[in-house]
DNA sequence: GCCAACGTTGGC
DNA sequence: GCCAACGTTGGC
């Protein structure tokens, strides 16, 4: 089993929401290293930090699961949704998605105490210029961030 | 709103 | 294959 962070905009798909649905879709991942780490590397039960960016408090809001492994992503069909791309046809889909189950909103985790903590230095998502939507955490990063960081 | 950093596109 | 230009991300 695997750990990763994944990022969404509250304004658009908070954690709030993923409460309120149970289960979600993970629409809209347009970024081949990240549509790999789904397609490839996770497997339902995999367990995820929801992360909030882009918003007056960025940081870890939540908990959610792997519940189905990754399948055609429909939004990239649909020329009136936001994440459409013409350049992917039916046949041959070039982005993918898994869905995650909720499993707990937190005390939110602000980046600002992330990028403090020594022992989360080598995080992905704390790395200069780090942009990717989906990372993978290290077992001890999983560790530290669940028993020290979560009230 | 600004800006640094990155990924993608497209001309050559 | 190179690389400049452009669009996007995301913190501040």
């Amino acid at each position: 089993m695997r750990y990763w962070l994944m990022k969404s905009e509250p304004s658009e798909y908070g954690i709030d929401d993923l409460k309120r649905d149970k289960q979600s879709a993970w629409f809209g991942v347009r970024n081949y290293q990240a549509r790999n780490f789904m397609r490839d590397d996770m497997q339902v039960g995999d367990l995820v930090l929801f992360y909030h960016s882009t918003c007056p408090q960025p940081g870890i809001a939540g908990i959610c699961k792997v519940a189905k492994a990754a399948a055609p992503d429909v939004t990239q069909f649909d020329p009136e949704d936001k994440h459409y791309d013409p350049k992917s046809k039916p046949d041959n889909p070039l982005w993918v998605c898994v869905e995650v189950k909720f499993v707990k909103k937190l005390d939110l985790i602000p980046l600002a105490t992330l990028r403090e903590t020594p022992a989360l230095a080598e995080m992905r998502i704390l790395q200069r210029g780090n942009r990717l939507s989906i990372t993978p955490v290290s077992d001890a990063e999983w560790e530290y961030i669940t028993t020290k960081l979560v009230k």
